[in-house]
DNA sequence: AATATCCGCAACCGCTCCGAC
DNA sequence: CGTCGGAGCGGTTGCGGATAT
C-alpha cells in the first residue's frame, strides 16, 4: 500500500503562482514564520498544496535569495563541486549563498552541461570526452544490463570520476602550480565525523561572500600553508585529491593489492556480506584521505552516518575508492580495463556460482 | 509576418530521509 | 523496533519568451 498523497492534488491549484498568491504566503511567513508546511495554504488563505508552498518560498521568495545571473566565480565553483560530489545540488547551494539547489541544477543543466561539452570535457566524468569514451569502448564488451556484469560495468563507471585528470580546473584555468596545492578536504578534517557534520549542514553553511572563493583560486592565491587560513572553512577537494596525498600519506605503502574477488563480491546485488571477505581488512588499509572521499562519495545514498557507516554500501565504495587509489599508483602497463577483463576471468574461474542463470557474454 | 525550434526557468513528481510516536 | 508522515532532494516536465527560418 502506497504512502496517500500529501493533498487531495485535483482540488488544488498548480501551474505558476500569481503575484497575489505570492503576497498571501509571503505575509503569512513574515508573520508566522515557516513551520508545517501542510498548515500553511490552510492558514494563509491558498488553494495550494503545502509542498507547493514550501518550494515557491525555498526556490523563490525567500528575501535571502539573489536572481541576477551567475557570476564566474560561482560557476567555476559549481564545476569544482560537481567534480567533486557529483549532482548533490543542496550541497552545492549551500556553498554558494542566496541560490537554491534548483538555481544550481537548472544552471548546471542549461549552461554549464553545455559549456563543458563544447570544451570536450564530459560533464558527467569531468575527463575529456576522448578518454571517455575510449574507456567505454573498451569496457562496453560487457552485456549493458541485466546481469552481473553490468553492475559491476555500472561501478566502474560510477568510479571514473575518482580518475580525472586533467582536471576541470586545469582545462579553465590552466595547469596548477604544484607547490600551491591545497591539501584535501581529508586532510583538513579532524575526523570523520567533522566531514559529516559538515554534510549536516551547520559548518558546510558558507556565511560570507568574503569567505567564497572556489578552491582553485584558493590554489593559486595562497602563499603557503593552507592549514594556517584564518578561515575554518572546509574545502571539498575534487576527487583529484588522491593525487594530494600528504608526504606521510605517499611515503606510506599503498593498501595492500586490490582484490577483485572481493570487489566483485562487495556489489550490493550479489547479496554477500563483504564483511566476511575480508574487506574490513581493504578498509583499514586505506589511507584516511581515501576514506574520506569515499565517504562522501558513499554518503550519496548513505546521508545518514548513523546507518550502515561500515555497512555493504561503505565498504562497495571503499572498494572503489581503493579501486582508484591502486590504478593511480598503479605500475602496471596494462589499462585498468585489460586487468579488469584479465581478473574478470579468473573470478569466473574461482567463483562460477556467481554467474549461474546468467548468460556469456 | 507566420511558424518552428530552442532555451531558460519555475514547478511538479516520486523517492528517500528522519524524527516523533 | 516498526510505522507514520512531514521535509528535503534530484530528476523531469511544461510553459513562455527569444531566436531562427
Amino acid at each position: 500500500m502506497g504512502r496517500p498523497p500529501c493533498c487531495d492534488k485535483s482540488n488544488v491549484k498548480r501551474g505558476l503562482w500569481t503575484p497575489e498568491e505570492d503576497a498571501k504566503i509571503l505575509a503569512y511567513i513574515s508573520n508566522h514564520g515557516t513551520g508545517n508546511w501542510t498548515l500553511v495554504p490552510k492558514k494563509a488563505g491558498l488553494n495550494r498544496c503545502g509542498k507547493s508552498c514550501r518550494l515557491r518560498w525555498t526556490n523563490y521568495l525567500r528575501p535571502d535569495l539573489k536572481h541576477e545571473s551567475f557570476t564566474p566565480q560561482e560557476e567555476e565553483l559549481i564545476i569544482n563541486l560537481h567534480e567533486a560530489i557529483g549532482s548533490r545540488w543542496s550541497l552545492i547551494a549551500k556553498r554558494l549563498p542566496g541560490r537554491t539547489d534548483n538555481d544550481v541544477k537548472n544552471y548546471w543543466n542549461t549552461k554549464l552541461r553545455k559549456k563543458l561539452m563544447k570544451m570536450g570535457i564530459d560533464p558527467v566524468t569531468h575527463k575529456p570526452v576522448s578518454k571517455v569514451i575510449s574507456d567505454l569502448g573498451c569496457i562496453s564488451g560487457f552485456p549493458s544490463t541485466g546481469n552481473k556484469m553490468g553492475l559491476v560495468n555500472k561501478n566502474l563507471c560510477n568510479m571514473l570520476p575518482t580518475m580525472a585528470e586533467p582536471t576541470v580546473a586545469q582545462h579553465l584555468l590552466g595547469p596548477v602550480n604544484a607547490e600551491t596545492k591545497i591539501k584535501p578536504l581529508a586532510d583538513q578534517a579532524q575526523s570523520q565525523d567533522q566531514v559529516r557534520s559538515w554534510e549536516h549542514q551547520e559548518q558546510f553553511q558558507v556565511a560570507s561572500q568574503d569567505n567564497f572563493q572556489p578552491h582553485v583560486f584558493n590554489e593559486a592565491t595562497s602563499s603557503s600553508s593552507s592549514s594556517s587560513s584564518s578561515s575554518n572553512l572546509p574545502r571539498l577537494s575534487s576527487p583529484r585529491s588522491f593525487s594530494y596525498l600528504t608526504s606521510e600519506e605517499q611515503a606510506a605503502p599503498p593498501c595492500s593489492s586490490f582484490d577483485w574477488s572481493e570487489f566483485l563480491l562487495s556489489d550490493p546485488f550479489m547479496c554477500i556480506e563483504p564483511q566476511q571477505h575480508g574487506l574490513q581488512g581493504v578498509l583499514s588499509s586505506l589511507s584516511p584521505s581515501v576514506l574520506m572521499q569515499s565517504e562522501i562519495q558513499c554518503s550519496k545514498k548513505n546521508d545518514n552516518g548513523k546507518k550502515g557507516a561500515a555497512s555493504e554500501n561503505c565498504g562497495n565504495v571503499a572498494c572503489k575508492a581503493s579501486l582508484g587509489y591502486q590504478i593511480n599508483t598503479s605500475s602496471s602497463g596494462n589499462s585498468f580495463v585489460d586487468d579488469i577483463l584479465d581478473r574478470d576471468n579468473e573470478i569466473r574461474a574461482a567463483f562460477p556460482q556467481l554467474l549461474d542463470g546468467y548468460s556469456d557474454y
